[in-house]
This record gives structure tokens, sequence and C-alpha cells, in this order.
DNA sequence: AACTCGGGGCA
DNA sequence: TGCCCAGAGTT
């Protein structure tokens, strides 16, 4: 037996044997077999979970998902993080309905062409719902192929990644793609796994270069470096009576679509007083407030960002609520059980459990 | 090619 | 702490 079709074999052998029970997997349905995948980009299967069965259950067809207001997408993505997932989940559920009469694309070429939907994705869906022959690689892929082939090729260049790509349409089961791209993955996240692969029961142990040559933890190689920048939010909570000024986020920054208060940031830590100097909030000044509360300082870690924020618990003590020009036409005014509906950053949801509601 | 986009879990 | 996770879109 060639060393390409042993490989293979024996990896859907294992896989038949060791495959976790996962939802996603008991059906041949496009739209939830899509729907896991955007889930479970970049984001590992017992937190995606949960939240697939929350779509599901919330919206069981692809038609329900295009009906949806994007803020309860949002709402129900909270807490997953990539939020631009969310809204090119939806965006691409309103074209699957209303340009392909909410019937998935059945080939790797057209569904790469959605919304949300890369390489792996199409490869993912085209394999796993049509038997299409086109490998899957991610992360798993490029861990499991770089030990046991001994790949050094770094693969966060796009060489690299060529090279893996190569490997693995040379290595897939033409006969049962199916199961081949599910095997690797599943092998690689849970026996091949970053930190403690489980060599001493593998079944690739012999024959597993980085096994060999105790190069596991320099497997895969991978140079790029994140660039972890610091913030500092000042956010104002400002109550008027039994509401909480809020607003939607826009623009290219984090938290896109999600709601938080307003936001003075600066590149260092200020005080009340300097929050309340004319170049910030200053007209706050002229108003009638009780500072009801300085809250501590949160830090918020994110892969690129690390965020210091304070929240200022702010009551209004005035009849109208006055115009505080702080306050363009995005702000409004919710209440609790509004706020409750809202998509929110886990930063605001933690600090609106701890300290208001 | 480089950069940006979350949050959680693990050693 | 640093790294990774069923990656994709933008510049």
């Amino acid at each position: 037996m060639n060393p390409n079709k042993f490989f293979r074999k024996r990896l859907i052998s294992w896989y038949l044997q060791n495959k976790r029970d996962l939802p996603w997997r008991n059906t041949n349905d496009p739209y939830m077999i899509w729907l896991s995948e955007i889930i479970l980009q970049q984001t590992r299967v017992s937190q995606g979970l949960p939240y697939f069965l929350n779509f599901i259950a919330e919206f069981p067809t692809v038609f329900d998902l295009a009906k949806a207001d994007e803020t309860k997408v949002l709402r129900l993505w909270q807490g997953l993080g990539y939020y631009s997932r969310a809204r090119n989940l939806h965006a691409c559920a309103r074209a699957i309905v209303e340009q392909y009469n909410g019937k998935f694309p059945n080939t790797y070429d057209e569904l790469l062409q959605l919304k949300g939907v890369g390489k792996y994705t199409a490869a993912a869906i085209a394999s796993f719902a049509f038997h299409e022959v086109v490998p899957v690689v991610d992360g798993n892929v490029y861990r499991v192929l770089s030990r046991i082939f001994g790949v050094f090729d770094d693969i966060a260049s796009g060489q690299g990644q060529k090279v893996f790509a190569q490997l693995a349409a040379e290595l897939i089961d033409r006969d049962d793609p199916h199961n081949y791209n599910q095997a690797i993955m599943e092998f690689g996240a849970i026996h091949c796994t970053p930190t403690a692969p489980a060599c001493d029961s593998c079944i690739f142990s012999r024959d597993c270069h980085a096994n060999k040559h105790s190069l596991q933890q320099n497997l895969p190689v991978k140079t790029k470096k994140v660039k972890v920048r610091s913030r500092f939010f000042h956010y104002l909570v400002i109550q008027f009576r039994e509401q909480i000024l809020l607003r939607q986020r826009q623009g290219n920054d984090i938290w896109k679509g999600l709601y938080d208060f307003y936001l003075i940031e600066e590149n260092q830590p200020l005080d009340m007083d300097q929050l309340l100097d004319p170049k910030r909030a200053g007209c706050l000044k002229d108003q009638d407030f009780l500072l009801e509360n300085t809250s501590g300082q949160y830090k918020h870690v994110l892969t690129h960002q690390r965020i210091f924020a304070r929240f200022f618990h702010i009551k209004l003590a005035v009849q109208q609520l006055p115009d505080l020009r702080i306050t363009n036409g995005d702000f409004q005014l919710y209440t609790r059980e509004e706020i409750n509906d809202l998509p929110k950053p886990i930063l605001i949801d933690n600090y609106l459990n701890e300290h208001i509601f």
C-alpha cells in the first residue's frame, strides 16, 4: 500500500472509532453544515456548540434566519466574538433566499462566492454536504500534516499555505472526501493537539516525523507575531430616570454592530475631573447630575488589544433629558428590558450585570 | 503580504 | 503570560 493510501485509510479508520457525536455530523443539510462552520471559525467546538443549538432552535431554516433582524442575530451571537461572522451570516442567508431560492449552491466554486465563506468553509460544505473532492485546510490540518510529514514551511506565508494545500490535495480520499476531511480535523482537535499531543497512543507514532525527532512543539512553523496594543476606555453610563443611553457601534473598529455607552478614549487613563474638561464631556458640567459610581478598572483582553476600561455611572437630576451635545442622534435611552435584548460586547455585559442590574 | 476582527481555555 | 481555536475580509 502506498504511503498516502495508508495514511488516509488509517486516519478514517481512527475517525470512525473515535469521533465525537456532534449535531452537525448527523445531517446532510447544507444549512446546518454552513451554520456550524461559520460558528466554528477560530472557535473551539466546546465554545461554539451551545451557540449552534441556540441558532438552530431560533432559526430552524435559512428562511427563518433571513427573516430575522440583524440585531437579533447579533444578540444570539453575543460572546462568540468576530462579529463580522454574524453580519455576514445574516447577509448570506438573505442572499441564499433571494438569489438561490433558499437552496444552497452545491459546488466549491459557487460556495466560495458567498459572504463569509472562504476556502476552508467552501471546502467543508462542499465535501460534507455534497461529497465533492476538495480538501479542507484549517489549523488542525496544518498541525497534523506538518508534524507527520515533517513540513517546515511557514503557515503564515502564502507559499507555505500552497505547500500544505498541495499535500492535502494529494492525501484526500477521493472515494470518501467527507469522512477524510472530518477525520483529519478531528484527529488534530482531540489527538494531535497543540501543546500535549498523545504521541504514545498515536496510530502514526512510528511514522510521524515530529514524534521521531521530538519536534512536536516546533511544528507547525508560524512566524507571524501578533502586535498587541493597549487602549484606555472611559465609559459614561448616563442614566435618565430608569433608562440608560446607548448607541450602536459603527465604523472600522472592534464590536461593529454592538451597543455600548458614551465612550471617551485616550492613550492614558483619566479621572472624572479630566473627563469634564471642555474638550471632552465638558457640557456635563452645565447639568445637574450625580456621579453615582466609579467602577474599578476592567482589563479586557483580545487577541490584538488590551483594553483598560473604567465606567462612570452618572444619574441626570433634571426633569427633561437635556441636549448633552456629546450625544448625537446615534444615542437613545433604553430600559433594562430593552437593553437585555440588545447585542453588547462582553465587557459591557459584565459591567451591567455587576453594577447596574 | 500584512493587518484587523473576540473571547475563552490551557499549560 | 503566550498561544491556539473547523478563517475571512480589507488594505
